[in-house]
DNA sequence: CTGAGATCCTGTCTGC
DNA sequence: TGCAGACAGGATCTCA
């Protein structure tokens, strides 16, 4: 579910908790994509917060000795909860508790996970990631580099986190909307100054959801709840068949990799 | 090494 | 209404 735009809102709204004393982490459910690692509870008691930060679509909070890491999966999604209210969802698997307030990991499909980290840059799910999208080494030269190397087509090149971090599979129509790029395009084929297109199409796009707060789909809300966080609206994904913003060509949908992929074949080539 | 396809899981929507 | 089947924002694992 959860793209970069939505972990780093998540992100965003959690970052009061730094400086604070984590009581203590409670879990209902330690069946998530992996199995909660044992020592998290006991290793979380009472720990200083020294910060909190997003690597790839990774939640990572910080101690003084190890890290908590979470991802959100498709389903997964953090709220904020007053201690004294008992309201209790569905899917609640984890709770970390502060003095005042909980942060509740909720995951119906259970694709999410949550593991401690003695060192989290060497974690074997951290260790191999690609660039971030939103730093200065995601450029043309970089993407032009991995794309001349690449059998994959340019939009699953740009989903495959080994090399890019953070592009999901509705980020990635977005941007290449936005690049006028075809989806389908070999990244091999794909020029430099066309590279440079996609770079910027990813930063823009990345950017501008983040000051949304996320997307509109139902899914996900903000873990502070802030109602502000519903607004991005979307110019191809889940708009087959529609017209196309710019030429009035309708949207087309196809399958790339099993995952539903929007384009405009006018616009895009 | 690369890449295609299956797979984990629950909820929701569509069409008969 | 009921129910089967398709589909959903991820990403690892297996196998060719």
């Amino acid at each position: 579910m959860p793209e970069l735009p939505e972990v780093e809102t998540t992100v965003r709204a959690i970052k009061k908790f730094q400086n604070k004393i984590l009581r203590e982490v409670i879990i209902h459910n330690k069946n998530l994509r992996w199995e909660v690692d044992k020592e998290v509870q006991l290793a979380t008691k009472n720990k200083l917060i020294k910060d909190i930060k997003r690597r790839a679509k990774y939640i990572l909070i910080h101690f003084e000795d190890s890290s908590l890491m979470m991802h959100l999966g498709m389903s997964g999604k953090l709220r904020i909860q007053n201690i004294k209210n008992n309201f209790f969802m569905k899917h609640d698997h984890a709770e970390l508790i502060f003095s005042n307030e909980k942060i509740i990991f909720n995951d119906p499909r259970r694709f999410g996970s949550i593991h401690l980290t003695k060192d989290f840059q060497e974690h074997k799910l951290i260790k191999y990631l690609g660039v971030e999208p939103l730093s200065r080494s995601f450029n043309k030269k970089y993407l032009f580099k991995i794309c001349k190397n690449s059998s994959l087509d340019i939009k699953k090149l740009i989903m495959d986190q080994k090399k890019i971090v953070g592009v999901g599979n509705i980020y990635a129509s977005e941007s290449l909307y936005l690049a006028k790029i075809n989806p389908k395009r070999s990244a091999s084929k794909i020029s430099i100054n066309e590279c440079n297109e996609i770079v910027k199409s990813i930063k823009k796009v990345l950017k501008y959801a983040i000051k949304m707060g996320g997307t509109t789909l139902k899914d996900f809300y903000s873990a502070d709840g802030n109602e502000g966080y519903f607004n991005l609206e979307l110019n191809v994904y889940g708009r087959n068949n529609q017209v196309c913003k710019i030429c009035d060509t309708k949207i087309k949908k196809v399958n790339i990799g099993q995952r539903a992929t929007f384009f405009c074949e006018n616009c895009q080539s």
